[in-house]
DNA sequence: TTGATCTTTGGACGTTCGTCCTGAATAATT
DNA sequence: AATTATTCAGGACGAACGTCCAAAGATCAA
């Protein structure tokens, strides 16, 4: 099969970035995870960047499959399933950060197109829950319960990842959950 | 005088690790910023992670001195303050993310000594939170207080620095202060 | 002024990295 | 089976980086 070695590739990369992070990661690293030369990768990508970008598509793949899972689901049940995917992804938190956050964090400090990029991630994820909560909420209240969340889950993902403590992603989720039910129920 | 080009050194560091984080910021670079060629670096610092170690010691320097400009006043409004210097640093974070967040978030997928040295900036703060918080409330209320204020903090400079958009932290800020509110005037 | 110490210069050195290239191996096609 | 296209191996190359060093320059006490 012909994509066969190109997946490896990218899934290799999507490993380490998350571990290590993007610049920290050489191809040779990727070569390496990938059980072939980094000649070989050239063949499939010609610059680095460019692995980035499919490895950024890879992401966004696996988190819009889990996010829209289940459609008959009500909103609340929905955003309550994002944040158990947040608690059961706790522990890979706190070892190497949010997966999405970290690498949004450090393609900010590099050029302009890798920040959108990356950004692309956190907005998908960010218009999703907005769509959620437009489901129980009026616009202008979705959008900012949305972003409300958001910084939750990134906020206790910082914290997490620098005391290395998974407790703290779980103890913010629990509040959120809290949150919710508030939000549910309405004023 | 003997100590004025190595606080220039850190100093200069300090504002491109900031910028430009920690690996992508080279010796080079900072002996650029700082006027100076990067032989003489030398003379002040061995090593790369030296600069880092007095880079952070002197982010701390200035951090706690804000944080306790203002000895005599009451417990939420010493933690107003901190809220009021985040926001003032709005634009700084959407350009750049946190200066503690982010350095600590880069230094984590480093060994673990420049982990621990970064996370230290993160646990003065909650340290000085948790302190605020126990002058209104029983001490494990306090600390899980401290931790959801750093949470937000932290998140929506998060978010901020990947949409590029100030906004996004003084909204959350916002948030905080009613939450405080809340937390101010009990159950 | 002389000598000793501290500071600065400019570049050398070895390493790592991203990228590119040539030829060999493998697969596909006729 | 022969030919062509695709895939892979291995290394070459220059650029960037952290570190180190020897000598020149500046500072200051005696």
């Amino acid at each position: 099969m012909s994509s066969s070695n190109r997946d490896c590739i990218v899934t290799s990369a999507l490993r380490l970035f998350a571990r290590r992070g993007y610049t920290r990661t050489s191809i040779g690293d990727i070569a390496d995870e990938a059980g072939m030369l980094k000649g070989n990768i050239a063949y499939y990508f010609k610059t680095k960047p460019e692995i980035l970008a499919s490895v950024i598509d890879e992401r966004r793949r696996r988190i819009m499959a889990r996010l829209n899972a289940d459609a008959g689901e009500s909103a609340p049940d929905a955003i309550k399933r994002l944040i158990v995917l947040v608690e059961s992804s706790a522990d890979e938190m706190a070892r190497t950060g949010c997966p999405v956050g970290s690498l949004a964090g450090e393609l900010g400090k590099h050029d302009e197109a890798l920040r959108a990029r990356a950004a692309g991630l956190l907005v998908d994820i960010q218009t999703w829950l907005e769509q959620q909560f437009s489901r129980i909420q009026t616009p202008p209240a979705a959008q900012a319960s949305a972003e409300h969340l958001l910084t939750l889950m990134q906020g206790s993902a910082v914290l997490a990842h620098a005391h290395g403590d998974a407790h703290i992603v779980r103890k913010q989720m629990a509040h959120a959950r809290q949150w919710l039910d508030e939000v549910v129920q309405g004023p």
